[in-house]
DNA sequence: TATTGTTGCCAACAAGCGTTGACCAACAGG
DNA sequence: CCTGTTGGTCAACGCTTGTTGGCAACAATA
């Protein structure tokens, strides 16, 4: 076992590493956590199950691993810059983007509805990430909590109903539609005034 | 096996098959369908694992009769009486009575996140009890299945932050102010124009 | 009372799970 | 050329799962 933070000479493993975590992401993503085996993952990577043992001491682990997540929203000055009529906007437009790329998200939105380790960690995910977008934006900085809270309810619903339940409504509804229509709830959410 | 359908004399067997259906809904609820074990729900309605074979035949029957749901969602006529501008008020609040009372709603949630039946069934029910809904109300009915489907992502948006995954800020809200948040977003998704 | 169906428990099955440790092949440094 | 480390396979463990069939007690009917 080596320390992953520094800096030190690739080893050969690190294919197996890297292959064991993306097919770990696309079973947690396509099955939840419990039918996500770490027989399939490992025949998905084209290794051994113990080797996923061995390099992530537990399915937890692994799981922990595969769940790392950087939504990437932008910082406080990026959303000042833009005119604040249009954070909704572009916030739906993000998550989206981000949605569609990666699987993981669903992956975790899956997890997180039947497990607790992944509820908390879309907790931590709402509090670390979307929190400090709703305090840049929001009018009563100790308000920012539960607008996010709120907007994480209507992004998340929407991921739901488009990526995990797959609503033949929700999915065929064209990109800009879901766009046009989610972006004034998002914003009313974080910037109207106490309704 | 005898016809549930038609009336017949009831059987003593009748309050252990209900047991164990309470019992389901609630393990369905807290655990979702995988860690949801027969043997766990069996203890619960303090009878053999055996029997829950006899009365419902699998773990998927058990499942399709204890996810059998009814919103009871107003029909076309009582929607028209009140007045047309009061309507996201009135299902945010009729949802969430609805949500707090009746644990199969989170068990279905939970369940469809990870269960290809339980996806379906929701579908279901969007298109079933939801879209005659939005049929009633909204202004042109050929949208009216999008509508739909927009109201539902944020109902189950919230239902999942509240229920499921009950972040903090999303349970500690009270419900006045929850309505307060989504009724004007309901209403929108509803009646506003093309946006 | 004798018969027949119902209700329930018990013990077991086969399959699948996460996890472990023994073992082998390839490589690296001296 | 050895020697220790790394990357990997294999076979098995202990356990839990859904599911099944046999068997005893009871109720109902005739």
């Amino acid at each position: 076992m080596q320390d992953s933070e520094t800096r030190s000479k690739p080893r050969r493993s690190d294919a197996t590493r890297a292959a064991i975590l993306a097919a770990a992401r696309e079973r947690f993503a396509a099955d939840g956590y419990e039918r996500a085996t770490i027989r399939a993952i490992a025949k998905d990577a084209a290794i051994d199950p113990s080797m996923v043992m061995r390099y992530y001491g537990s399915k937890e682990g692994l799981f922990a691993a595969a769940a790392e997540i950087d939504l990437n929203l932008p910082g406080p000055m990026e959303l000042r810059m833009q005119p604040a009529d249009h954070v909704g906007r572009s916030l739906v437009a993000h998550f989206l983007d981000r949605w569609e790329r990666d699987e993981v998200l669903t992956a975790l939105l899956r997890v997180g509805a039947t497990n607790p380790a992944g509820a908390e960690r879309m907790q931590r995910i709402l509090k670390d990430q979307i929190g400090p977008v709703a305090a840049a934006v929001c009018p009563d900085p100790a308000e920012a909590p539960r607008r996010a809270a709120l907007v994480a309810s209507q992004v998340l619903g929407m991921a739901l109903a488009r990526f995990v339940l797959r609503f033949p409504l929700a999915v065929e509804m064209p990109r800009e539609e879901v766009i046009d229509w989610l972006a004034p709830t998002i914003q009313r959410y974080l910037t109207a005034p106490n309704p």
